[in-house]
DNA sequence: CGAAGTATTGACCATTATCAAGCGTCGTGG
DNA sequence: CCACGACGCTTGATAATGGTCAATACTTCG
């Protein structure tokens, strides 16, 4: 898939001012996967990186008695398959149709100058990831339930952008996002709604009503 | 590994093979630190990263109304500062006396070889670091107190390898970590000794005395 | 329209936090 | 060397938060 490149170094010679998206549009390989698709392979994992070009994945790791931990929803823009270990690979599946592009960081060395940007930048948004993670270990060990429920609403609100948002996972997702039942996520999205703060158009379907007594309740 | 002889040909002659540590010990410079102290300078944070030669180190979050989360502890041989983030710098404090080294990442560019390998070990010491960090998220997020604080104990005493560990943090930093109260932490510790699981000889120093049984109730 | 899968609500219970003493341990000074 | 004081740790009683189990209500799709 990678090979073109390797045998044709002349790609490397005008160091033009790339970023994440056109690196890997050189460099990579594009997949569409339907939902509840498995994204990444286990025999890549720790080696292939992905950036997602539409729609929404998640990542999750399993405890042998079914206990779940979702650690991070990936949507357009962002780069997945950034952690790595020799255990505890996690399980990485679309929640909705997708599409991704993918490249092999033991490739990357042998792109000359756009695979050096891109180890880069890769390096640069594993640092960035590693510090929301922070920010999510806070959240998962020193936030109410309530001010789990908010602060995702928030967050995924803040990445959509528009009025109204979609949610792309069901409630059992975001509750073992959130580290909570799914019952007690129920329970609070029920209270947010009540204090006015956001409102629901089905369960799917959401708009933040007072954004600022919203932050305020985030107590950041 | 192959493209760098390509852009630095001059350098490219020794090709030696070179850990972590004696590249840091090339680029970086060496500072101690007292019990308590500040390592990390705010106006270098997000730059600069540091090898821990000796000692023990915190990295904590705050937020505004007190509550307080430890990211993680540091030990001789791993590397901090790799989580960058424009917001929520962490506070990170020596908790024993402390030797470092710390480099710049806008340096490594600079340094040709050296610097690109440390940069390619960077990186993979980042991916590693989040991989742990996941791990950690699904211990907050999902293990009851005994589970967190067993495998609290587990891990520092496979990091320190001998016989009796020595506890460099105080009660209130492993609360802080695991996301539990100082009461709680020490509840558990009293159970896991009654159950003979661990010894402690005051407060600071212990045994784990039935690893496999240990094992067991972690239940990875 | 009906059935299956999701989501919400309610009643009750378990775990952990909080508040308040009491106890050790270590360092200091008599 | 021992007594004292300060600090950190442990223990106990009680309360709050969130989990579990069970029933009901949506929604989506055939």
């Amino acid at each position: 898939m990678v090979s073109t490149a390797i045998l044709h170094p002349a790609i490397s010679a005008p160091p033009i001012e790339t970023g994440l998206t056109s690196l890997f549009e050189q460099l990579g390989v594009v997949t569409a996967f339907r939902p509840e698709e498995e994204v990444c392979a286990q025999d890549e994992a720790n080696d292939v990186v992905y950036l997602v070009l539409s729609g929404a994945v998640r990542s999750a790791r399993l405890l042998s008695d079914g206990r779940r931990q979702i650690s991070g929803f990936y949507y357009a823009g962002d780069v997945l398959g950034l952690a790595t270990s020799l255990f505890h690979q996690p399980a990485v599946e679309a929640l909705v149709d997708t599409r991704t592009i993918a490249v092999r960081r033991s490739a990357l060395p042998h792109f000359g100058l756009p695979g050096e940007r891109l180890e880069r930048l890769l390096w640069r948004a594993t640092s960035e990831e590693l510090a929301r993670v922070h920010d999510h270990m806070m959240l998962l060990a020193r936030k109410s339930a309530v001010e789990r429920v908010a602060g995702f609403l928030e967050d995924i609100a803040q990445r959509a952008g528009g009025d109204w948002v979609f949610l792309p996972m069901p409630r059992q997702d975001i509750a073992d996002y959130l580290g909570l039942s799914i019952e007690t996520v129920s329970r609070m999205l029920t209270q947010l709604q009540g204090q006015r703060l956001v409102a629901f158009d089905g369960c799917r379907r959401f708009r933040i009503c007072a954004s600022a007594r919203l932050a305020r309740l985030l107590a950041a």
